[in-house]
DNA sequence: ATATTATGTGCGAATATCGCACGGATTGCA
DNA sequence: TGCAATCCGTGCGATATTCGCACATAATAT
């Protein structure tokens, strides 16, 4: 290793993690070894001290993620308050619309769920949950959490080796998804038809606070209910005024 | 290090991830230094790596966990299929009881939700959400999961140093601990009042599928909402029916 | 102004890790 | 059943990494 500020082991063990992130499901050590390039041995070193320490459970044969890396996100969430203070306020918020609320930012060149509330009457549900992760270029919330962020990484996000498709109508021209995320900067709101699932669609606004990492909101319903502009704007409406509250929560942390 | 199967510097990197984790929140490398017992160099170390890897961001002067733990953690949910699956069935079964639902399963020593679902009428929540760590010993979830455990575990569980009682009803005696998991275990179910909050109470059932990693499935309420033996009865009824439904789940991962 | 505490850096000694090579166990196939 | 192909565990020497001190600087409190 190049750099001594950098303990390579641990940086190994993690990338072994997230290779179970990746490929959800269990994983055999070969296969493990494969997909992260490491040596048989080393692999097996590995495992077993993630399996020690927690992060791990044997399956059968192979390796999965262990309940572990739930209390591990239960601190993140705690530390936002996720529980305590920001589900009613999404609650409320999903009730009022009768849509579901997202609570998002970006993990690397993602879009995460840190919290999310679904009304009572939801028919369909996306299977998104805490956790989830989005594609940053194709939705309402990843390109809104673009446009608060820096210009290197919408430039990364671009760049990306595996961008593609994911509906016939997504959008792939760099300058045409560029100028996306600046609308979405320039009006203070993100609207996505149809480019990450078909038949959906996403709004998107900013959360007030801007602690160091980007927080957006987002509602996910199907195509056509945003086509209706009084529909849109009760919709940005709501959003904007629990985007505030929410602000607050994590302003004082 | 003794072992040599086991990669220390991963350990190390993973024991401090885990104190972020328990004093959620930010700590400065001083705090962590004297936390996990490192040397002031190791400790810088360890959280250059681990924000390097993205499990760390810098929050002003200190360190605090990063999104990236909940992708991780959705690496989990989505194995489990949490999102898609589980989900709707916790929240048809609290719409259907007018009552918070949880899926719970052990991370070491304590019991850690791992889906939840409140009615839409829920008035006050106890900001317990996906992630949220509850005591083994004095909460239905936690001995109906101590009911499904290996004896060491249980063992363990009695034995532990931090064990305190959370109300004045908790119970500290270990013969009747034993004896309420005992109960549990008979029943097929459990029951907690007061124990670990005052005014509240919890009702567990065990998840069909064994996978290895004993789920319950629980219940929240106000301490005297399972007086009544039929509304108990009831309770039981649709918990033990969606434990049937999600068990079905896990069973073919 | 001074004491105290936090942070960054360099380096030699100590040692943990790497990766190979070997033997045994397990699985799949003919 | 026998054979082939993997998979898994183990030992060990060479190497590279990590440790922890010591020094220097910066920030903060007294």
């Amino acid at each position: 290793m190049i750099n001594r500020d950098i303990a390579a082991t641990l940086a190994k063990g993690l990338d072994a993690l997230a290779c179970f992130e990746q490929r959800g499901g269990t994983l055999t050590m070969p296969e493990l070894g494969e997909l992260s390039g490491f040596d048989r041995a080393t692999t097996r070193r590995l495992c077993l001290t993630l399996e020690h320490c927690g992060y791990l459970e044997r399956h059968g044969k192979g390796y999965r993620l262990a309940p572990r890396v739930l209390s591990l996100a239960g601190g993140y969430l705690h530390q936002i308050e996720a529980g305590r203070k920001v589900q009613p306020l999404l609650r409320h918020a999903a009730e009022t619309l009768d849509l579901e609320v997202a609570l998002a930012t970006r993990d690397r060149m993602q879009a995460v769920y840190v919290d999310r509330a679904a009304p009572a009457s939801a028919r369909v549900t996306l299977g998104l949950s805490v956790g989830s992760t989005l594609p940053l270029l194709h939705t309402a919330v990843g390109r809104m959490l673009l446009a608060r962020s820096a210009p290197e990484t919408v430039q990364q996000a671009l760049e990306q080796a595996n961008n593609r498709p994911h509906t016939e109508a997504s959008q792939m021209d760099p300058d045409a998804l560029r100028a996306a995320i600046q609308t979405a900067r320039d009006q203070g709101y993100c609207l996505a038809r149809n480019e990450f699932e078909t038949g959906a669609a996403g709004v998107a606004v900013p959360v007030g606070a801007l602690d160091d990492t980007p927080f957006v909101l987002g509602v996910t319903a199907s195509v056509n209910r945003f086509d209706d502009s009084t529909t849109l704007d009760r919709v940005l409406d709501v959003l904007r005024h629990t985007a505030i509250s929410v602000g607050r929560i994590s302003a004082d942390a």
